[in-house]
DNA sequence: CAGCATCCTTACAGATACTG
DNA sequence: CAGTATCTGTAAGGATGCTG
């Protein structure tokens, strides 16, 4: 797409970044825990909780709300007494557990040379580590 | 899928899923832009303040430090008058582009999905509007 | 059981000004 | 040119209590 004269290359925008747009789905904090406990099937409210460490209830249902919005979470009640509610991926939402997984795999494959790296830089840059063979 | 009662899946937690380790380096706000402006080689400071629309210089620097540290972007100075500065992947930079591009490829084909999902659900929870056929 | 409402604390991010 | 420093508003996230 030639776009315009001087330019080579076209600017990058969080507007038209296909990428911006699904970071704005799945960035939050929980959002990826809450749809990988949904990726086997149905799973009920008080389940989820207690399978996704540290959730809060706010912040399941807030997520959880979210992802129905967008379409890829489908919540199905349940007339029971107390009531219940299961919730699960929709087609559109299982689309994306795909591209996730891979993220996910790098994660796993590579995490380890992140944390190298870090512990590199920072012992390169830390105040009073003066390049001497010193890891903290 | 037939994991009924006591059968335990393990749980899901942040600090075991790979994935939650990739989102800490990728999920701020300009992280896949500022990766993107590199997809195609070396660029200067000044040129990816242009590129990435609406960055400031404080959140380029700010970015781009996280993910020298994390050992994904190299930094090379140039010493000129005033001074020049590259930026380029890693190859563990490099690795990651792939995952990052399937994801931002799913953005692009289903986002409009998502919006109409977004209308769809607004357009039935938003207080004033009864169900009487009107989308759909 | 499955939520919503409220308060509060922090992290994120923009604007602006200054420096080697 | 390529940053750093500070100030400030906003939004995300956590803690807690109440409800059908």
């Amino acid at each position: 797409m030639a776009h315009s004269s001087t330019t080579k290359q076209s600017n990058i925008s969080l507007s038209n970044c296909g990428y911006s747009k699904v970071l704005d789905i799945i960035s939050n904090k929980w959002t990826a825990l809450v749809i990988y406990a949904m990726e086997n099937g149905k799973i009920r409210y008080g389940e989820m909780l207690r399978r996704v460490e540290g959730i809060s209830k706010k912040m399941f249902t807030q997520t959880v709300r979210k992802l129905e919005r967008d379409g890829l979470v489908q919540r199905h009640i349940i007339p029971t007494v107390p009531l219940s509610v299961e919730y699960s991926l929709t087609t559109l939402g299982e689309t994306l557990l795909q591209p996730m997984k891979e993220l996910r795999q790098w994660g796993r494959e590579n995490y380890t040379q992140v944390v190298e790296a870090r512990v590199k830089y920072d012992s390169a840059y830390t105040p009073g580590s003066h390049e001497a063979g010193s890891i903290n």
